[in-house]
RNA sequence: GCCUCCAUAGCUCAGUUGGUUAGAGCGGCGGACUGUUAAUCCGUAGGUCCAAGGUUCAAGUCCUUGUGGAGGCGCCA
């Protein structure tokens, strides 16, 4: 049989009446007589109706939960209350049988950490398929959104050449015999005869490159993976995640923020006109397993009505001069409640002095700009007062930092003396400063953590839930 | 890398101050029923109590080490 047809489309209904072709996987099958159905392309079943008379026992036990089945029938009006259409079946043809005694997947809950160990099968469960079509969609509003406001997207390279990309270890890539590596007169390894001939890494960062674009495509953006060998161990990091990074042309730090807030806004509202029946399951999901945690650690709103409530509000903006002047005069840090306690202006924020801004203090996304300058990294503009840099970081509730971006230092003379006194070597990064040697602008950009998107839109506490095989420490199945 | 917690049936869990034969629900298997909605009802099988070592007359339970997992912190997106 071949599949003309999806769930999706057949559950509206407008083929009523029509004989019909449709594909997927059993979820259930209750009574000898009803089969849920699903494909994938909807959170929804689609019922399908036998008669067992018209069936051998020994066809019928092969229709358990995973298997993989055709059906040719007439889409009918549903004599049962729990769905509008039904196919009343005329042929159901197996493609893979799915052993029932073996198949992992019952039709009860499981745990994330289970399923995070059968990934390759996780997909078929209501909680992954819902999360996965949301990822889907926001990817593609991604793409949208620049592709409407005339973004060239770039493709940047994922084996690097630059180490100096400043944004955490990297991940060594090499041809060489690790077990026997070539040496050199010092007794040093000799990357002269490696593939590339120097040592090389995988990206941390698109950036870099991405300014090169925007110094002649004026509005560019970036949506690839990128690496980073940090050993991290937290709810919210990834070895391999996918970064969107947009870089501006004759823009300064207020238009990069205008425009991180207007994307955040843009992809947020795709999700809820397009995925609202995962995003309904996906927020009963959550309130299901926040009942477990105690009052005052559950979410202050559902997770559609807080996705809204981003839409419909302004991003509090603030110097990071005025968050320490609120955290000073906080509770927390009066009463010694924070395991840092800020005590003068140049300290770094903890995660615990972001939280108590985001989702005490104001109660919505915020963004701080204007860091102080030794905390930063060496191509964010300074300021005039020479202490601080046009930074801009956007936190949300529950995830922490969601996007880090800047202004970024056009003027040749003032970079080159940050590289120089950060030990950044500008002479192997001759090919950057060179747009600061020929035309250069202002210029800003950010990057946004895709992964901390999706898991901020749906609502999912571990981002290894919201990629499909995590790359982790320790962790490269699949 | 650091701190805390957890590990019992295929899954989710219970198991008392250490006490003799380790339980439940779901799932599986056998049967009944046949407009069900994680169907229901009856019956049944299923255990290296994470691993190694130790304490004890006696260890699923206490101790040590290791492994795996979770949460938090740091690094960041």
């Amino acid at each position: 049989m071949t599949n003309t047809n999806s769930i999706k489309e057949l559950l509206t209904g407008n083929k009523k009446g029509e004989t019909v072709n449709i594909n997927g996987w059993v979820r259930t099958f209750r009574n000898n007589q009803f089969i849920a159905l699903n494909d994938g392309s909807t959170i929804n079943n689609l019922q399908i109706v036998i008669d067992f008379n018209d069936y051998e026992d020994s066809f019928l036990k092969r229709i358990n939960p995973g298997t993989a089945i055709g059906v040719e029938g007439e889409l009918v009006e549903s004599l049962g209350k729990g769905q509008t259409v039904e196919i009343k079946a005329n042929k159901v043809e197996i493609y893979g049988d799915s052993d029932p005694e073996k198949y992992p997947l019952q039709p009860k809950r499981h745990s994330l950490e289970f399923l995070r160990e059968i990934a390759h099968l996780r997909f078929r469960t209501n909680t992954f398929g819902a999360v996965f079509r949301v990822r889907n969609s926001l990817s593609f509003a991604i793409h949208k959104f620049f592709n409407e406001r005339d973004f060239v997207y770039m493709h940047t390279p994922i084996i690097t050449g630059s180490d100096a990309e400043g944004a955490g270890e990297m991940f060594k890539v090499t041809t060489l015999d690790l077990e026997n590596p070539p040496k050199n007169e010092e007794g040093h390894i000799d990357y002269k005869q490696d593939f590339f001939e120097k040592p090389t890494n995988l990206t941390v960062s698109g950036q870099l490159e991405a300014e090169l674009g925007a110094m002649a495509f004026s509005k560019v953006y970036t949506f690839g993976p990128t690496f980073r060998a940090e050993n991290s161990n937290t709810s919210r990091h990834l070895a391999e995640f996918w970064m969107i990074e947009p870089e501006i042309a004759f823009a300064d730090i207020n238009d990069d923020m205008d425009l991180a807030e207007e994307l955040l806004k843009y992809v947020i509202n795709y999700v809820l006109e397009n995925n609202i029946e995962d995003l309904r399951f996906l927020e009963q999901r959550l309130i299901q397993e926040e009942k477990q945690k105690p009052q005052n650690e559950r979410s202050d709103m559902p997770l559609i009505e807080k996705l809204k409530f981003v839409l419909e509000n302004d991003f509090e903006r603030l110097t990071y001069t005025e968050a320490i002047e609120i955290l000073l005069r906080s509770k927390p840090n009066k009463k010694k409640k924070f395991k840092y306690v800020i005590e003068k202006w140049g300290a770094d924020l903890q995660s615990e002095h972001e939280r108590y801004l985001v989702e005490k203090h104001f109660k919505k996304p915020v963004i701080l700009t204007d860091y102080p300058k030794d905390i930063k990294a060496f191509y964010m503009k300074v300021n005039d007062d020479n202490n601080t840099v046009r930074a801009m970081d956007i936190l949300f509730p529950g995830i922490g930092e969601i996007v880090g971006g800047s202004q970024r230092e056009e003027r040749y003379d003032v970079l080159l003396e940050r590289m120089n006194k950060m030990g950044v070597p500008a002479d192997e990064m001759q090919w950057y400063l060179d747009t600061r040697r020929f035309g250069s602008a202002e210029h800003a950009g950010f990057g946004l953590g895709f992964e901390r998107l999706v898991q901020f839109v749906t609502g999912m506490g571990n981002i290894r839930d919201v990629i499909a095989f995590p790359r982790y420490p320790g962790n490269a199945r699949f």
